[in-house]
DNA sequence: TCTTTTTTGAAACATACATTCCAATTATAT
DNA sequence: ATATAATTGGAATGTATGTTTCAAAAAAGA
């Protein structure tokens, strides 16, 4: 019997996520989702609830998208050492793609949000952990397999990429020149190196 | 003639800075100035303008404040290399000590609102060059005087540093043990020691 | 003491904005 | 075709908030 929704779920999202992502939580309006999304006020609340649920709705889903594009390039690769190459390297294309600067959506979040709003903080917590995890294991393995030095523990390795990886992104607001970030990269991964 | 101020100056402008680093610009109201300041509203309008005014006030303050405090750092090292490590401990400090997360004003700043106000974004991609500036100036002399490698360009290992420099920052709002970001800075450095 | 100039206090203003309401509309299932 | 249940449109609501106004108060000099 109900009628159903008379637009693309998915279309809605990403020009929220467009907008956020460009003028941040606070600079953007209701009447700039209406106005953009071409939805109506009502529809949007129905459909996605208020504007703080829309937002972690759609950092939720950021997360989720880097984490498939991180393990993807982990696929490629024929060892631990590369993959950390490639994951940076996804990194740099993002950066240089991103022409208005608009940095990186979390990392935004955290500026933003995370001193005001609890639960946005105890989920950028909870995955800045996860992917200092994710880049422990990799360099564990790297360390297992001889490519990766043991001058230091996995985890203070793990600590040192995020690092560089935050680094890079909030850098890169301002310096999206490619060679410029390859050359970081390539700095930052020598200290993993075994011929050092 | 003239009736003067009734408050310190520096007083009111510290604790507009406290509020504003806490909770941000969009997220601090001229209320809370007011009521934080103990100043009218009228009073604040009239010695301080109005609440952008103050803000950049703030910026301004806080980047001369840690201009201050590098070049300080600089005149106690006996080599430039020992320079950037006293330079980066500093850092290591104002982390620690920023028991709530806060991170940096700079920072924040950048991206609550280098894209919506077009003179803070110059003003932060200059003083960006100016930190760079002075990077190179000190990679540059470090080589010079044998104790940095010249593997790559004093430019590009100033940016390898303000990158680190930034991720550190942005790291730190959620990390903030002495250890594991004293052994950051290590590594970092480690790419710029001669012996390697 | 009296005038001048500025600061100060409290209220008022204006607007921007998130959210809600309700009637009209529309798609689905029977 | 008709009843049902959800969506949709547009206005309305209430509040938060930056800024202004203006008269009263206060300090400094003559």
């Amino acid at each position: 019997m109900p009628r159903s929704e008379d637009f693309n779920r998915e279309t809605v999202l990403a020009k929220a996520r467009d907008l956020f992502w460009n003028k941040g939580y606070n600079g953007t309006t209701m009447s700039d989702l209406v106005h953009e999304t071409g939805l109506n006020r009502s529809s949007i609340y129905n459909s996605f609830g208020n504007k703080k649920a829309i937002y972690k709705t759609l950092l939720i889903q950021y997360q989720e998208e880097n984490e498939r594009i991180y393990t993807s390039a982990l696929i490629r690769a024929s060892n631990p050492l590369e993959g950390i190459h490639f994951v940076f390297e996804n990194f740099i294309e993002e950066i240089v793609k991103d022409t208005q600067g608009k940095g990186c959506f979390s990392i935004n979040c955290k500026v933003e949000l995370s001193r005001e709003d609890e639960s946005i903080k105890d989920y950028l917590e909870k995955m800045q952990e996860h992917r200092i995890e994710f880049f422990t294991g990799l360099v564990q393995e790297g360390q297992d397999a001889q490519f990766i030095n043991t001058n230091q523990t996995a985890l203070q390795y793990a600590y040192f990429l995020f690092c560089i990886f935050q680094g890079m992104r909030t850098t890169g607001m301002f310096v999206r020149n490619r060679d410029v970030l390859t050359q970081l990269v390539n700095n930052g991964l020598k200290v993993l190196s075994k011929d050092s």
